[in-house]
DNA sequence: TCTTCATGTGCAAGCGCTTGCAAGCCCTGC
DNA sequence: GCAGGGCTTGCAAGCGCTTGCACATGAAGA
């Protein structure tokens, strides 16, 4: 039995936990000592840690984060940013992220900015918190908001962003520019030439540059898109909609929707209105999201690589948290084509 | 121009932060005040606030969550704890929770327990991180997470769960033996007789209680499931393979999945087969996610209320955290079928 | 034997905030 | 005019940890 020191106030947290005093009371060192064995890189002998080591078994010790970040100034507090709960392929997102995150011992704060939400009042969490580093996963999300977090001091890097957008940025994401030719070549090559765009919102980066690189092209055979279209975000009730307006317009052969979801829509527009895919009109996405390959659409996409763009972003944002990294660079990766059935063969 | 407080050391966090002190000094008043000024309840006089939250704005200060924490033994963190990243359902979830949470003035810890990570690993963080409180979103997790949760004196719920199944438990969820009950007597209305069962894993008390409900609504009519097939997991390539294996085995005329992905496999499984649904086969799913509703799937299901869930669940876990909700009850919400073609009509 | 030096350890001063306590102030009631 | 009481306010003592510094120790070199 340990004679328990009694606070002189109720205990504030739950069941009154144990401090590195204690510890090294039973352990019969200094709170130094102990506070040693928990830090990388101190300087204590074998004993003392063996000592330490044995008294935080016996009492069930682990050290307070709180306190050590308040002299440290680290928290190992990752926050990651997004607006786009409504897509799937978020769950791909966040499911990399915390675990690339868990793995590097880092912690995920999560702050949602969908619906409206006040970009100054997460950014005031943020601070409050004193995370370590930021990632925004968006390309919807104001740029201003970028700036403020590196401004404030707060190591950040945008995930899914573009390049030159923001002069102080490190971007990682696909090279949306070059996906999006590539749905250019492929549409070209089969044989469409009434090629619509079918995109997500306007003000989209990934929506901007993806409908630039088709629209390069098919420039390159004198051609350019024959009608384009944007949602207001990238969900299926878009696709959906606008594929029914651009069918009843009527003159494609082949529709580029800048989002796997957005196909979706795109392809139940189609069935509802009795147009085959691919047979009346090929339809492309991009993203490959897992349910893309899903028989019941079977999606030809273009693939963005979520898993290394997450990992780097990671990688980024903790190598400028320890100086190892230069900030402001941006790191894109190679979009590839994937084969499915929604275009026809050659 | 303020005098700068150099302190010894360099900045430890980025670029200075401003404290409370600084304020205080440039106000004219002491730290207390300052303190006050920011702590609901506390008593300060309107001349004070005024000159403090002047100064404030002129220096842009913002207290430091940390060191309060430290004091007053809460941290405003909520941590949600899943292990079911794959399933779009949590997309859902994850939006309606951390909206909850920022609108309630508390922030979201991510522990990601899928793939094998260690409980007792991500238990440690929460306590390292003082968490004033923990969600666990799954019902394919061990209860003694909740355990040994509440062992260490954080109050947790369980969303998603079942009552019975811990003692000490918190729960909110849908009642799934409702909900497969449910199920049954839709099938049974419409002259179903060869039912089968197609559900996610065997150790997941939604899954279990689910097949019980719908056990119990064919019983009453004098019948059984006439086939029970499990899935390792809620996912789509489940659900394909084990529709597959029962349309190998035939004899039956519908099915009851234990979720909507799993149907929409079971769906593309039929398809592949030349299995018309509803025409050949009826299919009934769980959970009405969004997807559920997109017409390539058009499916028939049983709805879980996941917006009360979460809201009951985060409210619940606040009230225990302040003392005005008792700790151990439960908390089911009625699920209500949502008819739509993938069931024959009467 | 006496320095020299590397290594380990404890002391004590914080990190930035909250809060019990006591003192100060002003207002009211008799 | 004065006691009593309510509001504010500052002081100072922490919260649980890290870390610069000084000092003790023992090994090694001269």
């Amino acid at each position: 039995m340990v004679a328990s020191t009694k606070s002189k106030r109720s205990a504030p947290v739950a069941d009154r936990r144990v401090t590195a005093k204690e510890v090294a009371e039973l352990a019969g060192v200094s709170v130094s000592a102990v506070s040693r064995t928990f830090t990388a890189g101190a300087s204590v002998s074998p004993e003392t840690r063996k000592k330490v080591l044995a008294a935080t078994q016996t009492l069930g010790y682990y050290p307070n984060a709180l306190a050590r970040s308040l002299m440290t100034g680290r928290t190992e507090l990752i926050a990651l940013i997004s607006n786009n709960f409504d897509n799937p392929l978020f769950m791909e997102i966040f499911d990399l992220f915390t675990r690339r995150l868990q793995q590097r011992g880092r912690r995920p704060l999560l702050a949602n900015l969908s619906g409206g939400a006040r970009t100054d009042v997460a950014l005031e969490m943020l601070l409050k918190y004193s995370v370590d580093g930021v990632i925004v996963a968006s390309s919807t999300l104001p740029l201003r908001f970028n700036e403020q977090c590196a401004e404030a001091g707060m190591p950040v890097v945008q995930a899914f962003g573009r390049p030159s957008s923001s002069a102080s940025g490190n971007i990682v994401g696909c090279d949306n520019l070059q996906g999006g030719w590539l749905a250019g070549e492929m549409l070209r090559e089969r044989g469409y030439r009434n090629i619509a765009f079918l995109g997500g919102p306007q003000a989209a980066t990934s929506t901007e540059d993806r409908l630039r690189g088709l629209r390069d092209s098919l420039a390159t055979a004198g051609l350019a898109p024959c009608a384009v279209v944007y949602g207001h975000s990238y969900c299926h009730e878009a696709g959906f909609t606008l594929m029914k307006q651009l069918l009843r317009n009527g003159g494609i052969d082949a529709v580029f929707c800048g989002d796997d979801v957005l196909a979706m829509g795109a392809i139940d527009a189609c069935r509802e209105a009795g147009v085959g895919v691919p047979r009346d009109l090929g339809v492309i996405g991009f993203n490959n999201m897992a349910m893309a390959a899903w028989p019941a659409y079977d999606l030809t996409t273009i693939h963005q690589p979520v898993a290394d763009i997450i990992v780097t972003a990671v990688e980024l944002v903790l190598g400028i948290i320890d100086q190892s990294a230069q900030g402001t660079g941006a790191r894109l990766f190679e979009c590839t084509a994937i084969e499915r059935s929604t275009l026809k063969l050659r």
